[in-house]
DNA sequence: CAAAAATTTTGGATCGATCCAATATTTTCT
DNA sequence: AGAAAATATTGGATCGATCCAAAATTTTTG
């Protein structure tokens, strides 16, 4: 093993007979330098076993890392939040741009302690639902760019979101229009609190939803339900984790007599799907369900599940181009789409 | 918005009345800053909104970043790479160590043009699949710890993998141990090429598999079809991508008589499932199938998927903690294990 | 209370490059 | 060929911190 001192540009400028600056020069802004002296440069390199600049001295410089922060969303850790298959699909969409231009995607974890925001070497960052914002208040003393997913956060910071409302609304609406009138709800909980069942009859304030976003999709579902005469008060609620693979069974429990169940997850409508048939249910015959956010799962499930596309992926992409154009502050709001596939039809009783 | 300069560890030092080296005592070493100065320094740094020493400047001093680079396999670009699903398994190994050390994770592009492994700023690398062992030598070059994955690179590199022919002799004597000898294999190809059928009575060379670790499979199914005195030349293989939907039809199409099919892939496994049940065969009645690789989909499947498990995430861990612990060269070689599930059955036929 | 020992604080050099104004060289023009 | 214009090259200053040996201060000891 070579354990000489890792050569610097001076020695490569040395051994070719010029400047630092020239030397320089004939790596970063080659057209600057006549192509006789370029040569000589490069070869002197190859020679030395240098690789051009060091990014680390460069960076003191100017300042441009070429690299973007990602934030995941604070209350899973990364490893947990690379699992979510929906989170995994907006990542996507921002690798797809990284890769566009060339730069690195640097997954940051939550801890405050050591490092993360403060410290991270990026150009911006992602911040992935915020419980509150002064999290992302690093982020602003250092001057950096940031987008804020999943969440409005005023006139002076970007976000990216999808209309929650619009899409709960289109997916209650489109179980209304198929004639259900007996309703099931699987809702998300805020942080890491245990499973919760809301029975019929009790206001539903925002403690019966997670974070803002899902309390949007719990509007727009009141919403479409109010338009033909109920009460979300009247639906019975459960509240849980989106891994938590025991929700399908207690929301089956819970409520007997629903003929339609809106999930806020797309992976808890595929473990209802999954618990329906367990108990002998047909789908979509004697239970439709809607999920939400569309994951390729949900086409291959049986049957397929009809769901809400939230536009991760988009979310992802557009996201990342707002760090990277370094424009003035924007904020996005895109509209969710719904997918109709197999698990909704008519109901047969009732 | 507050455009005057950013504040630097000087104009901290000056509002305290302290040298510069005593207020980068105070934020580096503060043990060493007597508990009065260092308030004095604390208190200057709040007012003028000073976030502790620039990590861009500290880099350069004693270049370590704290951060992880993992390069995903040659053949697939970044979003490609997040979206196959045992590549993920692999990322959250990795990323559930940087969790425990509090370093973050960086995603490199693999175009070797603009900065990749020659310029991003990370302590170490994780190769994911290499084509040459060219590819690594930018972080040779850089003096950076490295690991490949899933090849031996020899005795003066860091590698990761899991014993694939074992892997491969574990699945396919499990089918011979039940009774099959009507072989179907369905193949990785090595880069873009094209879907490719190789007819049985042809000897199988290095090109009837991808990379190494699949030829290496290749080669544990040979062994196990020969101990029951089977010639894997006369078994039918079908070349194709993981994501490739047209593979298993091609597969169930070229070898209509086999009991039993040995992937390479755990989703063609899981494709070559729903392939059958669509004509109408039941599995494992009609036809066994073992996959390989391990991920949650192969549970939850219909029926779940017999499969090799290849310790995705373990070698995830595995390699991360080999650039953290920063010790000498490190070949580990992980044991599969066959994880029998409903997918496999004696032969009913024949 | 002065001298010795221990603890704090300090300025200069350094990390490895880029920027800029000044200087040197080459090319173009009359 | 000599002057003017265009093009290349250069050394000094700088980015924002840390390290280190020397100087200043405080604490302990005889």
């Amino acid at each position: 093993m070579n354990h000489s001192p890792m050569p610097t540009l001076l020695d490569v400028a040395r051994k070719a007979g010029v400047s630092r600056s020239t030397a320089s020069n004939a790596f970063s802004r080659p057209d600057v330098v006549r192509a006789e002296v370029r040569e000589k440069v490069a070869k002197a390199a190859l020679e030395l076993g240098y690789l051009g600049p060091d990014p680390k001295a460069k960076l003191l410089r100017h300042g441009k890392v070429n690299a973007i922060g990602i934030v995941p969303p604070g209350e899973w850790g990364v490893a947990d939040s690379l699992k979510n298959p929906v989170y995994h699909q907006f990542l996507s969409g921002v690798a797809e741009v990284c890769d566009e231009v060339g730069a690195n995607l640097v997954i940051i974890p939550d801890r405050i302690t050591n490092g993360g925001v403060g410290t991270a070497l990026v150009d911006g960052f992602i911040f992935g639902r915020i419980e509150h914002l002064r999290d992302t208040e690093p982020a602003r003393l250092r001057r950096l760019p940031f987008v804020v997913m999943d969440a409005d956060a005023g006139p002076d910071i970007s976000s990216v979101r999808v209309d929650a409302r619009m899409g709960g609304y289109l997916a209650a609406r489109h179980l209304v229009e198929l004639g259900h009138r007996k309703f099931g709800i699987m809702s998300f909980l805020r942080g890491f609190g245990p499973t919760r069942y809301h029975p019929p009859g009790v206001p539903r304030g925002p403690e019966a939803a997670g974070m803002e976003t899902d309390q949007e999709k719990l509007r727009g579902y009141a919403e479409a339900l109010s338009e033909a005469g109920l009460d979300i008060a009247d639906v019975p609620i459960v509240q849980a984790q989106p891994w938590d693979r025991d929700a399908a069974r207690m929301m089956l429990d819970m409520a007997p007599e629903a003929t339609a169940i809106l999930s806020m997850a797309v992976m808890q409508g595929i473990a209802v799907l999954d618990e329906a048939r367990r108990r002998g249910h047909s789908v979509p015959r004697d239970l439709s369900v809607v999920g939400f956010n569309e994951i390729p799962e949900a086409a291959k499930s049986t049957p397929s599940l009809t769901t809400v596309d939230g536009k991760a992926a988009e979310k992802g992409r557009m996201a990342a181009r707002i760090i990277f154009d370094a424009g003035p502050i924007r904020r996005e709001l895109l509209l969710p789409r719904l997918i109709v596939r197999s698990s909704t039809a008519p109901p047969s009783k009732g």
